[in-house]
DNA sequence: TCCTTGTTTCGATTAGGATCGAACTATGAA
DNA sequence: TTCATAGTTCGATCCTAATCGAAACAAGGA
């Protein structure tokens, strides 16, 4: 026997198609009840109901009740960024399941991961912020710089709550529909919620999707358009 | 059938107990064997060299020839970190593995994890660094301050090289065994490797253990020791 | 109260894969 | 050449865990 932790217990989790297919779906960062994961991993209700059990005692996912239905979502950001790093080395080593079907335009448009813009709305916002100088990369990981950081002030954001959390401000995050970079981090989640707020965008139900609107596209374009 | 990278694929490779103590010996750093491999594993050659294959098949291992031996280890830094992250995922979730023998009091002194200096040696170093303003924590991400950069380049190190690489310079590293956080990144390895050459400390052969000299530990506590 | 919907438990089936013994290949040493 | 060591391939066995049907349980809503 070996010590340390049981890196196997919760990979074997992860392992299964159908238990992999959830979290997937759970990175969209909405709660999910057992019924809407089941469908999503192609499986019956028992099935879904055996692995989400699986998955809450192994500490990969939390259950919220209300009423009648159960909510699950992932744990916490940590079990978020494991899998967004399973998906870097599954990419990088070729194993991309590609799809059949035609790709869906809206979501390579504009989505989310988990908790951040992510498509092509996504790598415009981080290489915009590159490229006016409040971002720069060091070695491989980005970093507020110090007109950065006047300019997330200046939207209205609290930098000192965004820096409080154990959670890293920025980080790179790995686009596998663009295979190029966006923003995550608190910063990332921060810009996300205020195009919210500011009526710029909302989710589109049941989905991945994140729907701009037109003038909220145009304050986007200002913000963060070229140059 | 969902779209996207195949994670349940390579963690399926990671979950089988018998693979993920390989991996988890690859951690050291060192390329290995399949017959050393196989002891760490505890299972037969035969058993092993399936294994082994798979997970060069799976892109998580490269072998490296050389006369009647083939050597593997981890096939980068992103396989590293994606192991760690497991570590970490694990270990808050109380997945812990406790080892009925004695600890062994060397290990927990001072080992190498991956291509850093990890256990109490490791611990004293970043707070060390921490303490003297060398590195500041920014949201839970350690970075080098200004009088950092000062510092290891008086130490003989490269700045540029070590910043010229996809990856981080900095990044912290969860210890199990201590609990705490210890440098990862290339700076970390850059000051291992900074020990090894100064003659400070070695490796333990056919160990993770690193043994200090006497004069390489009086070294580190003018480098590094308290205040 | 009865009915509907969401979810879990039970039991049985099945398939995939981990395992090892034995035989086989390859490389180096004597 | 012959021997020894490193590693792989093959075949058979065995066991775990994924799966689903059916039934039980829980929580609204009528």
């Amino acid at each position: 026997m070996k010590d340390g932790p049981d890196i196997a217990h919760i990979a074997a989790l992860i392992g299964d198609p159908a238990r992999a297919n959830m979290l997937t779906a759970l990175m969209g960062g909405m709660a999910l009840t057992a019924t809407e994961l089941s469908a999503e991993a192609g499986v019956t209700k028992q099935t879904a109901s055996s692995h989400l059990s699986k998955l809450e005692a192994g500490g990969l996912l939390t259950i919220r009740k209300q009423g009648r239905h159960r909510y699950y979502q992932l744990a916490d950001t940590d079990v978020a960024e494991l899998l967004e790093s399973l998906m870097g080395v599954a990419m990088r080593a070729g194993h991309v399941r590609t799809r059949p079907g035609p790709k869906d335009p809206a979501m390579r448009h504009a989505r989310v991961c988990y908790d951040h813009l992510a498509g092509d709305m996504g790598i415009r916002l981080y290489e915009s912020l590159l490229k006016r100088g409040h971002l720069n990369e060091q070695a491989g990981e980005p970093a507020l710089t110090v007109a950065g950081r006047d300019f997330v002030t200046g939207l209205g954001l609290r930098l000192d709550a965004l820096e409080g959390t154990r959670r890293p401000l920025c980080k790179a995050c790995l686009d596998w529909s663009e295979r190029r970079t966006h923003l995550a981090g608190s910063l990332g989640a921060a810009l996300l919620d205020h195009m919210y707020a500011s009526g710029w965008a909302k989710r589109k139900p049941d989905s991945r999707e994140v729907v701009f609107t037109k003038s909220g596209q145009q304050a986007f374009e200002r913000s963060f358009g070229e140059g």
